[in-house]
DNA sequence: CGCATAATTGATGGTTATCAAGACCAGTGG
DNA sequence: CCACTGGTCTTGATAACCATCAATTATGCG
C-alpha cells in the first residue's frame, strides 16, 4: 500500500524504491476529523506536515477586532504546513471544511530526508516555493481586482486544482465554503459575495445549483475577466538531481 | 573575502569552511544596474537566483489594464528569486529603486548543494518559507485592513527588515519609494497614500521629511494599529541536521 | 414544529477611486 | 538667468464600490 506522501510526489517525479520506503517509514498513521474543526491554531506548536488525503481544510488568520483572512484553501493531495517550518509557533489556523483525512509527518523527518534524498529535497522545495507564487497571484487579486473579478480568479484558482488530483473532472465541483468565507478568502463581505455571484450568474458565466454544486458556464469569459493564469500544471525539473 | 551568500547565510547557522568554500564557488561575479532598472521580467527565463549586495529592489506584476502589484520589496542581505524556482519563466519582473549591487547564483548550484550540504539546504528552505508567512501578512493586509493600517503595517514592516542588516538602525530610514509605488505595494493609489500619510503625520505617528527620510515617531501606537507581528528575528533551527 | 445557519434583498453611509488642477522641485537647454 | 519640461506631491470635488445594518426568506436538523 502507497503513502499518502509517496502517491503526492509520484505525480512529479519517479520514485526509486528506495526513496518511496524512505517516505512511508516518516508517515506515521492517518488521522480523521470531522467537518467544522479547528486541527490546530493559534499557538500550537508545529510539530507536523500534512498531507490531505481526502476532504477540504482551509488556513486562516484572526484579526484583534474580530475579522480574519481565510490564507489558503487545501484539497487532497496538498501538502500542508509549510510555510510554518520556519517557526516554532504556527502563525495560522488550520480548520476542516468537510470531513478530512490527513497524513501526519513529522517536522524534524525533513531532515533525513534533506541528508538521504537530494532529489526529494529539490521536489519538496520546489512544491514550497510554488506555494509562493499561488499566494502571490493571490496577492494581485485583493491588490488589484475588483469583487467581480476577485470571485472569477477564486472560482478559476479552485476548479484548476481540483483539475490537477481528478482528470476527470470538467466544469463542475463541489464548494463547501459559506459566503462568509468566501469573503474572508478574497477580503470582502459576505452580503457582497451575494450580490456578485448573483450578478455572474444572471450573466451566464456560473450557475450555482442548491446542493452547493457550482458549475463553471463560460470559463473563457470567466479568464478573461481577471487575467487568470494557471501554474498548477507545469514544474520545472529538469534541474532536479539524480537518485 | 567573504562571499555575499555565505555572509548572508552565517548569519542564522555556523558555516564550516568546507561549506563556505562550497557556497563561494558557486556565486559568479557580482553585478551592478542603475536606480529605475527592469533588471529581468516577463517570459525572460529564470536561471538565476540573486543575493542582494545593496540597494533596493522589487518585485511586481502587471495586469492587462495597466494597474499593477508590487509584490515584494527588497533590501540587502535579502536572496532574491525562490518564488520562480518551480517554473522555467518568471512571472514577475524584477526593479530596481535605487542603484543595486546583485550576486547572482545559478539555480542550477541549487542541486549541488541539495547534495553536498543538508544544513545548508535546511536553512534555504527555512529561508524560501519563511518568505512565505511574510506573503501571508501582507495578503492579510491587503484582506482585511483600510489604507491607515496598510500604510502603519508596511512602514513597520520595512524598517524592521532594516533593523536585521543595519543593528544601529534606531526610528528613521531613507524610503526611495514613491507614493504611486506605496500604493501598488498595498492596493491604494498615490492619491489616498498621499492623504492618508499627511494625516498620519499630523496625528504625530510619522514625520516625513524633505529628502525622503522616514521616521516613525510612535512605533507603539503604529503596532497598535495594525496589529503588526515581527517575524525576521526569531527562526527555528533546531531540527537542521548538521555537516 | 422550532431553532439555527445561510442566503437574499433593500436602504444607507463610509472609504477609497477617479478626475482635474495647481504647487513644488530638479534638471535641461537656450 | 530663465523658460520649459517632466515627475512628484498636494488638494478639492465628485462618484463608484463595497461595508454595514436590518429585515426577510429559504434551508436543514434535532
Amino acid at each position: 500500500m502507497k503513502s499518502c506522501l509517496t502517491a503526492k510526489l509520484s505525480h512529479y517525479i519517479d520514485l526509486s524504491d528506495e526513496n518511496s520506503e524512505l517516505l512511508a517509514k516518516l508517515e506515521k498513521a492517518e488521522r480523521e476529523y470531522p467537518a467544522h474543526t479547528e486541527i490546530y491554531g493559534g499557538k500550537h506548536d508545529v510539530k507536523h506536515l500534512h498531507v490531505v488525503k481526502s476532504g477540504w481544510l482551509y488556513h486562516y488568520i484572526d484579526m484583534t477586532d474580530g475579522r480574519r483572512q481565510i490564507v489558503r484553501i487545501h484539497h487532497p493531495g496538498d501538502i500542508i504546513g509549510f510555510h510554518d517550518i520556519a517557526y516554532l509557533e504556527s502563525s495560522t489556523t488550520l480548520y476542516s471544511c468537510t470531513d478530512v483525512c490527513l497524513c501526519p509527518f513529522p517536522k524534524a523527518a525533513l531532515d533525513e530526508i534533506f541528508v538521504s534524498s537530494p532529489r526529494i529535497t529539490a521536489l519538496l522545495f520546489s512544491i514550497a516555493v510554488r506555494d509562493q507564487v499561488i499566494l502571490v497571484d493571490m496577492l494581485r487579486a485583493l491588490g488589484c481586482m475588483s469583487a467581480r473579478e476577485r470571485i472569477a480568479f477564486l472560482l478559476l484558482d479552485l476548479i484548476n486544482r481540483l483539475r490537477i488530483t481528478n482528470s476527470t473532472m470538467t466544469d463542475t465541483f463541489r464548494l463547501p465554503l459559506n459566503q462568509s468565507e468566501i469573503g474572508d478568502v478574497l477580503g470582502l463581505t459576505n452580503v457582497y459575495v451575494s450580490r456578485t455571484m448573483k450578478i455572474l450568474q444572471n450573466d451566464g458565466l456560473i450557475l450555482v445549483t442548491d446542493d452547493h454544486q457550482l458549475q463553471i458556464l463560460d470559463e473563457p469569459a470567466l479568464i478573461e475577466l481577471c487575467g487568470f493564469v494557471e501554474r498548477y500544471q507545469s514544474m520545472d525539473t529538469s534541474w532536479f538531481p539524480g537518485g
